[in-house]
DNA sequence: ATGACTTACAGGGTAAGA
């Protein structure tokens, strides 16, 4: 297969954010993306807007809040194949927060995990329940034998060098050490967390509060990660985060984040960027 | 700081986000 671009974005609302979500596809084209927040019903889902961009893609839409979707671009000729479209564990969970497809050899999963503040409370309770749901299913996906990519907004600083400075955000969820103790179990399944991998000693950022101007002063958070099995680890080429789409007008608070996997067959050292 | 924004839903003021 050739090299592979994969994103992932929460777009905070994908009708309010369609005109960004173009342009960023249209200049960046990543093959796949993941999408969080969409803000919208299924019924809402910009499909044709994106058919006319060049890609395919699956969703799961919710009334008002989460809801996430893989795009494909048309042109690789394997439009996403849904394998499921929440996780396992408890069929009382309305959320649209997961959805998972084939894409060729690749499966990719796309997740929104819970936010989880108020903390303590109901909020945060479900949001390690959720993960512990995510870390089972995980298990079974690192396994399958072909390359897996878990993208989206994991809603966890991994320690304090992913954010600007804790210390106005220590009773937040997204920093509470059982949020980070999940993230580090789910990595220690064998997953690579590709960002951090490929810059371990730069401060790399992927949300930005709309409050404080937190993008003006670069106080930033990186809580969008883009995590992979051995089978796609070893082809993990590059990577890196679209900053300019935060920085146009009425922007998400997250950036796309994105990797490259080198072309070769599963299982295979990746012999260089393919053709 | 139960925030200093922003979105959805609705058609104003909540709920939610992180």
């Amino acid at each position: 297969m050739p090299t592979v671009e994969i994103a992932t974005f929460n777009v905070n609302g994908i009708r309010a954010r369609l005109p960004h979500l173009l342009q960023w596809l249209e200049r960046e084209q990543p093959d796949i993306a993941c999408l969080q927040e969409l803000k919208a019903v299924s019924e809402g889902f910009p499909i044709l807007d994106l058919r006319a961009a060049g890609y395919e893609a699956i969703w799961h839409g919710q009334r008002s809040w989460n809801g996430v979707a893989i795009l494909v671009k048309s042109a690789r000729g394997t439009p996403p194949a849904e394998a499921r479209r929440a996780l396992p564990g408890d069929p009382d969970d309305v959320h649209s927060r997961y959805i998972e497809a084939e894409v060729g050899e690749l499966v990719v999963g796309c997740l929104y995990l819970p936010n989880g503040n108020p903390q303590p409370g109901p909020k945060f309770d479900y949001k390690l329940r959720w993960f512990e749901r995510l870390i089972e299913h995980a298990a079974t996906l690192r396994a399958c034998g072909r390359p897996v990519v878990l993208a989206g907004d994991y809603n966890v600083v991994p320690t304090d060098f992913d954010i600007y400075n804790p210390r106005s955000w220590l009773k937040d969820a997204l920093l509470q050490p059982e949020s980070r103790e999940c993230y580090r179990r789910l990595l220690a399944q064998g997953w690579t967390d590709a960002l951090r991998t490929l810059y371990p000693e730069e401060r790399i950022y992927t949300f930005w509060d709309y409050f404080r101007q937190g993008w003006q002063r670069n106080a930033g958070l990186r809580i969008d990660h883009l995590l992979l099995n051995a089978e796609a680890a070893t082809r993990l080429h590059e990577g890196g985060v679209d900053r300019w789409v935060r920085d146009l007008e009425k922007p998400s608070d997250h950036a796309p984040t994105w990797i490259t996997l080198d072309g070769g067959r599963a299982g295979r050292a990746a012999t260089g960027a393919g053709s």
